[in-house]
Parts: structure tokens; C-alpha cells; sequence
RNA sequence: GCCGCUGUAGCUCAGUGGUAGAGCGCACCCUUGGUAAGGGUGAGGCCGAGAGUUCAAUUCUCUCCAGCGGCACCA
């Protein structure tokens, strides 16, 4: 006779049943419409096959199609394995590897036969996919002896299956899932009761991609497949119309329609700026120097190129070289098109960060304690030499303009510095429109310069700094610079993304290598500690993430065009004259449209450049000294009186701070 | 840097082994029209660069460059 086990179910009651039902036996005992629904099961909290016999008295939970998370990652990763039977099945001989779920679907990485997938494989592949689904397959758990299963891979040919099942961890139980009895995957589960849980209506595969095995650029480049999947199709649907709106939203498509900036190959990674992009550009950077300097920063300007000889004093030649543009300090000669580099000439480089060069000014004539702390900002244009596959619009770029600042601050200083620096930030990521900001404060990592009790009382400040600023945060342990734990600050924008920008580094170690110091209370001579921060990151990027997180309909202050003067017709173009010029004058952003050409096909042309007011004149406004207001993104329109809608426009139109 | 895809007019894109087309935009003319496209005419392209196959290449092949999607990188 079998034991009885006790099962309690998440309302608290409580079933006897014996030992060795499954979670398929409750659901169904409990009812016919939760065995139907019924996906998995949660065991004393954890994720299990509903097909898992119970073997002792646990807290039981049937999962289904209602627990979102549960069922997303359920059917992501039942996905991505009939995503690999599919592909074994069309194409005889491609190893599988690796699969796990995403943020939104999932993929798998393939070692294909003869020629990495391609696009055009994939409604092939999507058409396979829901045979198997339609087949409704058993999926069936098998524990297998880790020698066996090798042997079983390597007789297979599946060499990237084998070499993984020989690095599995010991003593952990190694299961294979059989879909039917036909193909087999190594996986540690759990899965669906069967394929035919799977909606085949409610996944797409979206691209394909190489990806290195292992994520290791030295091994093999396989051929990834990336899909997504859900619940339902109307899901699917929601997710392909957010692509689409991100789509649209996209900064690059954004900047060449409004004429904010361009790309082209001759300056691949750097940006042309056009007028209208770069007055965003100086709003931004005028409302970030007035912030700064209300929060006590002075500005500065240092070198673009430095000698290579300071580079390898700040450490930057060992650790950051391969990033650098190295330039020789030669005349080139008129007389050839050759360029001869004399091996003995002097070797420059454009900087890649700011820092050295701030300690260079720091350091300039004699530092007391009562400097302290000293907060240096630049607007500072470092040249990186990033890799080409890795360039993207204005996101990654070669050439960017940092908000820098380093603050040179006693020990003692470092918490109340990061306090008020946590609440600047907090100011312009709200003046920029950003409510939603996640908090990590990055610990030491195991390769670390510096004592551990500097470590110590360095992470310790960064949280009571945290605390006092009256954030919320994470701990991203290890993760800190090898230098210095440090504070990221990320954004959440309009339509849900997450971007890095602030970052607050504590560093121990350049101050040091650059031999900063001050005189103390004590008369003797000390080390600061340096803090790097930045609140936008770059300049180029931040206006990358404003475009789209305000799909380039910018608020007034940082509108390029703040108000289009449009007329009717002729009639009123000496009063429409008028008007831009008092608009100017008022401190607005003006653009004067006299156009023969209807009022319409204006109105339709600046609002396509979401100009954020038109002010339409025509002989009724001239008369009564008055214009027709009619704001982006509405559909009507407001006749005020002159003087009273430029007061507003202009009050609207003002730099947060200024 | 690695894998895949793409590269035709300012933009978005058709198209062909016999040196090219549309829409929008632009220029000029007509039109002076009250809130998202008035009409006409015209200009504009070394079909990304180089090499190869061919009587002939924008089209086929290769190499390179760039863009796009990923991967790796982002101390």
C-alpha cells in the first residue's frame, strides 16, 4: 500500500493523496477545467513538471496560462525546443546546442550542416514548427547516467551537446525531455505536459544572427535563431505593434526626417550635426553647465591630444590602448603622397576619457584641504575606437561628448558628495522628463586594486548616501570598477526600455598613479579620493534616447523649431514679419513660413516636424492684432491675443533652472 | 573583430545580361486658398568601390567598403 502524502494548495486547504500522484492527478481532481488549463506546477515554491510524481508533503500550486511569468517562461523554453526539433528535422545533420528563453521569446543556437540560416529559412522552419504542435507530442522527462547521455551525443554526432553534458556540474541529476519518441533534447526543465499547450498562433521567429558557442569570441560562431512567443495572438499582436512603435520611434530614421544630424562613411561613428540638431545639442548643454554650476561645478577645457608617454602614466596605454586613435607627431611631407613615420617621432593620442587631464588641473599650484572637495566639469569630446560591428546611430558612437566631472574630495567627503549628487541628478532626469530611474550601486569585484577596509568604508558610504538621498537600489555584487565601487543610474523610457546614463565611480587608484595630493589640517601632505560622474553619459547618446523617448516631439525648451509663423495668404505677411520678430525677440525659437502654398499643406509640413506651435496669421489676426495657436498633436486651435500667447509660448519654451 | 542580410535619384522603394523607373521632395509657372497633400512643367542617377566571367554587367562571381540585425567588446 503507498504512503499518503499531505498537499497544500495555495488556498490553504489540504488533500491527502498518495505518493506518487501527479500534479496532472490533482489538477484533475480538483477539476476538469484546471487539468485542461494546467501547464506545470509549483512544488514547495519550485517549478516542476505537472507530470512530477509527489513524494512527500509539500505546498502545491497548479500553474497556468494566468501566471503570467510562469507560463511565459514555460512557453518560451517549450518553444525553443520545438524550435530545434523543427530545425533537425528539415535539416538532417545541424547539432544543437544551446536554447534558452528572453525578455520577450527565446532562441536556439545551431551548428548548421553546411551554411548558417538565413532569413528565408524561417517560414520553413515556423511551418515545421507547428506541425509538431499540432502532433500535440507527449514531452516526457528521462533521468540519464551523464556517460551514457555522452555517448549517446557523440554517437549522434551532437559534439557541442557532449562536450556540455561532460561540464554539468557533479551530482546533479541529468534529465533529457523526449518530444514523442522520435528527438531528444539534454535539459533541466521543466516543461509542458505536451506540444499541443503551445498557441501556434502566438510566436514568430523574428531574425537570425551569429552568436559565438560559450559567448566566447574564441569558439566556434554559430547560427542563432531568435523567436518570440506568448500566450495568446493577441499578445503576439501587442508585441509586434511595440516593435513597430520603436521602429518608429527609432533616433537615426527621426534625425534625418526632422534634419538633426547625419552619418556618412567618410567619418564612420562620428556625427554631422545639422542646425536644428545641434541647437537640441546647445539647449541641452546650456541646461546642463547652468545645473552644474548651481551645484558648485567649474567648468573646464583640456587637450584633445596628449602625449602617448601620459597615457601609459595614467594607466589608460596598458588597459584601454586598443581603443585609442594613436596619432604620430609628423609633418607630412609635401613633396610624396607617402606618408613616412619616422619610428623615433613623438606618438599622440586623442584622449578617451577625461580623467588624467582633470587631475593635470588639479594638481596645478598647491591644494589645501579647505579646496576640498573641488567639483571639475567639462563638456569633454574623447575619441574611442570602437569596434565597426558595434557602431550604432548616435548610441555608440566614436566620437562623443561626455558631461564629465570629477569631484577631488577627502575620504570623509565622499557620502555627503554622493548625496548631492544623487539629488542632481534626481533634478535633471525629472527636468528631462524621466520619472522612472533604477538605482545599482556595483560592489568590489575579485580583481581589485586597494585595502579591503577602504573597500570597506567606501561601498558603506555609497549606501548611507543612497539612504540619505532617499533612493531605492540593487547590489550588483562584483561588478564595481577594479578601482572603485560605483553607482549607475538607469532610465526607464516612454516606452519601457532601460538605458545607462549617470554613473557615480569612487576611485582609489589614479590619484595615486597621478600623484594628486593636499595639504591637510595635519600640515602633511595627502591623497584625494576622485569621483567620476556623469549624469547624461554622452551628450550624442542622450540625445539619441531623448528622440526616442519623446518619439522627436520635444518639449518646447528643447524643440529645435519652437514656433513656426505660418500665413494665409499674402495679406497678412507683413504682420506675420511682425510677429516672428517679436516671437525672437521674446526668446523663441522662430521659423517664418510665407509660403504661397495653403494653409493646410503648412500646417500638415510643420506638424510632420512637430513644431510644437504654429501660430497661424492671417488678415483677421493682423486686424485684431491677434494669432491662431494651434499646438502640436491637437486638432483644434485657440485665436488669443498677440502679446498674451508669446508671454505663454515663451514661459512654456524656458530652460528648466534658468 | 565574427555571422547573416542589404547597398539603384535628396528620401522611400520598383526593375532589367543590351548603361534605368515611381511616389514624395526640389526648381519654375499657374493658383491667394482659414488649420494634415491645389494644378502644371522641369531638372536630377558612374545602379556603393575594385576586379573577374561575357560580344555586352547596374543585373552573374569574387574582394573590399559602408549600413542594418545579432554576437563579442564597452577597463
Amino acid at each position: 500500500m503507498a504512503a499518503l502524502v499531505t498537499i497544500t494548495l495555495p488556498d490553504g486547504s489540504q488533500r491527502q493523496v498518495r505518493a506518487g500522484t501527479t500534479g496532472h492527478d490533482v489538477a484533475a481532481e480538483i477539476g476538469t477545467g484546471l487539468a485542461k488549463a494546467a501547464l506545470a506546477m509549483r512544488v514547495d515554491g519550485e517549478l516542476c513538471d505537472l507530470k512530477a510524481p509527489l513524494t512527500r508533503d509539500a505546498a502545491v500550486a497548479i500553474v497556468t496560462a494566468k501566471d503570467e511569468a510562469d507560463a511565459l517562461e514555460l512557453i518560451r523554453h517549450d518553444f525553443a525546443h520545438v524550435l530545434a526539433e523543427a530545425v533537425q528535422a528539415l535539416y538532417p545533420g545541424t547539432q544543437i546546442t544551446f536554447g534558452p528563453t528572453t525578455a520577450d521569446g527565446f532562441y536556439y543556437d545551431f551548428a548548421p550542416k553546411d551554411r548558417p540560416f538565413t532569413e528565408e529559412d524561417l517560414p520553413a522552419i515556423e511551418d515545421k514548427m507547428r506541425a509538431i504542435i499540432r502532433a500535440d507530442k507527449p514531452l516526457r522527462r528521462e533521468v540519464w547516467e551523464r556517460a551514457d547521455l555522452i555517448a549517446r551525443w557523440q554517437r549522434d554526432g551532437e559534439a557541442f551537446k557532449a562536450e556540455w553534458a561532460g561540464e554539468l556540474p557533479e551530482g546533479e541529476e541529468i534529465s533529457v525531455y523526449w518530444s514523442g519518441d522520435d528527438w531528444m533534447d539534454m535539459c533541466r526543465g521543466p516543461h509542458l505536459p505536451s506540444t499541443g499547450k503551445l498557441d501556434p498562433d502566438a510566436f514568430k521567429l523574428t531574425k537570425v544572427a551569429g552568436a559565438y558557442w560559450r559567448g566566447d569570441a574564441d569558439r566556434e560562431m554559430l547560427s542563432r535563431i531568435y523567436g518570440t512567443a506568448w500566450r495568446t495572438k493577441k499578445e503576439l499582436k501587442a508585441y509586434l505593434h511595440r516593435l513597430e512603435e520603436a521602429e518608429r520611434r527609432d533616433h537615426r530614421k527621426l534625425g534625418r526626417e526632422l534634419d538633426l544630424f547625419h552619418l556618412q562613411e567618410e567619418a564612420q561613428g562620428s556625427i554631422f550635426w545639422h542646425p536644428k540638431g545641434y541647437r537640441m545639442w546647445l539647449k541641452l548643454e546650456q541646461y546642463m553647465r547652468n545645473r552644474q554650476r548651481q551645484g558648485g561645478y567649474h567648468e573646464i577645457k583640456t587637450p584633445q591630444v596628449l602625449d602617448s608617454k601620459f597615457w601609459r602614466l595614467s594607466g589608460h596605454w596598458d588597459k584601454f590602448r586598443e581603443n585609442m586613435f594613436v596619432v604620430p607627431d609628423v609633418v607630412p611631407s609635401s613633396d610624396s603622397d607617402e606618408l613616412h613615420i619616422d619610428p623615433d617621432a613623438k606618438m599622440m593620442a586623442l584622449k578617451p576619457m577625461n580623467c588624467p587631464a582633470h587631475v593635470q588641473v588639479f594638481k596645478q599650484g598647491i591644494k589645501s584641504y579647505r579646496d576640498l572637495p573641488l567639483r571639475l566639469s567639462e563638456f569633454g569630446c574623447c575619441h574611442r575606437n570602437e569596434s565597426h560591428g558595434g557602431l550604432h546611430g548616435l548610441m555608440r558612437v566614436r566620437q562623443m561628448t561626455q558631461d564629465d566631472g570629477h569631484i577631488f574630495c577627502r575620504e570623509d567627503q565622499i557620502s555627503q558628495e554622493a548625496v548631492t549628487f544623487c539629488r542632481l541628478l534626481e533634478v535633471v532626469y525629472g527636468d528631462l522628463g524621466f520619472d522612472d530611474v533604477a538605482v545599482k550601486l556595483a560592489t568590489r569585484p575579485e580583481v581589485r586594486a586597494g585595502e579591503d577596509d577602504v573597500w570597506d568604508r567606501a561601498e558603506a558610504g555609497l549606501s548611507e548616501a543612497l539612504d540619505a538621498a532617499g533612493l531605492d537600489y540593487e547590489v550588483a555584487p562584483g561588478e564595481g570598477a577594479f578601482y572603485g565601487p560605483k553607482l549607475e543610474f538607469h532610465l526607464r523610457d516612454a516606452i519601457g526600455r532601460s538605458w545607462q546614463c549617470g554613473t557615480l565611480q569612487l576611485d582609489f587608484v589614479m590619484p595615486q598613479r597621478l600623484d594628486a595630493e593636499y595639504v591637510g589640517e595635519d600640515g602633511a601632505k595627502h591623497r584625494p579620493v576622485m569621483l567620476h560622474r556623469a549624469m547624461l553619459g554622452s551628450l550624442e547618446r542622450f540625445l539619441g534616447i531623448l528622440i526616442e523617448h519623446y518619439a522627436g516631439a520635444m518639449p518646447m525648451w528643447l524643440a529645435p523649431t519652437q514656433v513656426v509663423v505660418a500665413t494665409i495668404t499674402d495679406d497678412a505677411a507683413d504682420y506675420a514679419c511682425e510677429v516672428a520678430e517679436a516671437a525672437r525677440n521674446a526668446g523663441l525659437e522662430v521659423d517664418l513660413d510665407l509660403r504661397n502654398e495653403k494653409i493646410n499643406f503648412k500646417v500638415r509640413e510643420h506638424s510632420h516636424q512637430k513644431v510644437p506651435a504654429i501660430l497661424v496669421c492671417g488678415k483677421r489676426e493682423a486686424e485684431s492684432r491677434t494669432v491662431n495657436v494651434r499646438r502640436f498633436g491637437a486638432k483644434d486651435q485657440t485665436e488669443m491675443p498677440l502679446d498674451q500667447a508669446l508671454k505663454a509660448l515663451a514661459e512654456e519654451a524656458r530652460t528648466p533652472g534658468m
